[in-house]
DNA sequence: GGATTTCTTAAGGTTTTTTTTAGAAAGTTT
DNA sequence: AAACTTTCTAAAAAAAACCTTAAGAAATCC
């Protein structure tokens, strides 16, 4: 499910981005509302997060406007304590849903999959990624091979749930540091060869068939030994 | 798709190049302001990458003065952190977006495609290459003939690609150099022989029709057989 | 606050790819 | 047909890409 969280202070941002990455939300960021604009209507995310108060254009102005264009992204908006008109403003102007801070992320979480629901979007598929005889489950976090649980770390598990999600295609270091890391252009790090060395030892070494597969001078793939 | 990256810092030009050498643009790069401005008027880039920082000319400068001239191609500026008044300053020049360094590439990405599409270039055509039964995917970087997948180094899949992208017209080494290697005119090497060997072997040799063909004096050739 | 786990960096070793070299083959010109 | 040019091929040399390990840093757990 792709996520747009529109935030400019930097300390909540990062929280509410690594709370949903860690639920599988494949999330962007922004922090003003022109980007804002732009980014939404490039791209199709399932829902919006959209602070009210924003530099350049506000999160009210930018319901509005996305209306007024017939986008009708879900959008939930995030006010702060005591400005209830903004509450009503908001709504008025198209918003779906709306969320007072401070507020615990759960309820914020809960939100977003009720406005998704809402839209239809199918918030309940299992989140299980099978391949031959290995199992990744997204929702648990749990890996199995061949029956046999496969304990792995946090990073470990991002790596291969993002291989998975691509599987049959070539993934390259940078896409895979993009999306697993979020290293901006660490130019000079080899972590994605250590991490595949990682997972390789914890999911193919005690296996036959080998599903990790290095493409020289591409990438890596997940996919099963021969085709 | 023409793209011109103007940087200066030696390691993020070559990441760039990299990265959208990877998804298929056609790069270009030059170290400075007063190269870069020569370069933009003597070609037709679809965008320009420019760093706002550079020798010479400045980026913000290069702006002015394209636009001065009635030149409208598509910029994005990069800028260091926290030099918000240069994005304005920007802005207010012509450029049509920006990005503040570090970022990631993704993300850059993203918004050179958004540039594209505002500026009504075709950015979503399926990227495959087909002639006759041989079949190139510039997006998984996968080469099938009849088929049957074959496995191509990476210089040779971006050779292969080159050739394929210009099918049915006549290449010359030296085209080939500049374009797959980014070498402008060595001419004491046979790289592209030796390459144009290799590629032979692996999609040629094992099939009835040859679809690379020798034009002597000229270069090379890909397409069917008679004709 | 100490112990444990996880993450990151760096270096050495291995494999694969790329480039160069040089002689053979094919085609052109005189 | 001999002399010359261009192209092809194989193999050696050089460079790049990749793997593995280990050790220190950072984060997390108890």
């Amino acid at each position: 499910m792709k996520l747009l969280i529109v935030e400019d202070e930097p300390n909540l941002l990062s929280v509410l981005r690594k709370g949903f990455t860690e639920n599988n939300f494949e999330v962007s960021v922004c922090l003003d509302g022109e980007t804002a604009l732009e980014m939404i209507q490039n791209n199709d995310f399932d829902v919006v997060i959209l602070d009210v108060m924003l530099p350049k254009v506000n999160g009210i102005e930018i319901c509005r406007r996305l209306r007024a264009i017939k986008n009708f992204v879900p959008i939930l908006l995030l006010t702060a304590l005591g400005t209830s008109e903004n509450i009503v403003n908001g709504l008025e102007n198209g918003a779906d849903d709306y969320l007072v801070k401070p507020f615990k992320f759960t309820e914020l979480n809960a939100r977003v999959m009720a406005l998704a629901r809402r839209a239809n979007l199918d918030t309940q598929k299992p989140d299980i990624i099978k391949l031959e005889d290995l199992e990744i489950n997204g929702k648990t976090k749990l890996v199995h091979r061949n029956g046999k649980p496969i304990l792995l770390t946090h990073k470990e598990f991002r790596l291969l749930y993002y291989l998975a999600k691509n599987k049959g295609t070539i993934v390259s270091r940078n896409q895979i540091l993009d999306n697993v890391w979020d290293i901006s252009f660490d130019m000079n790090t080899n972590v994605v060869d250590v991490y595949i060395n990682y997972l390789r030892k914890k999911i193919d070494k005690p296996y036959n068939t080998k599903m990790i597969q290095t493409i020289k001078g591409f990438g890596y793939i997940l996919q099963t030994e021969n085709e």
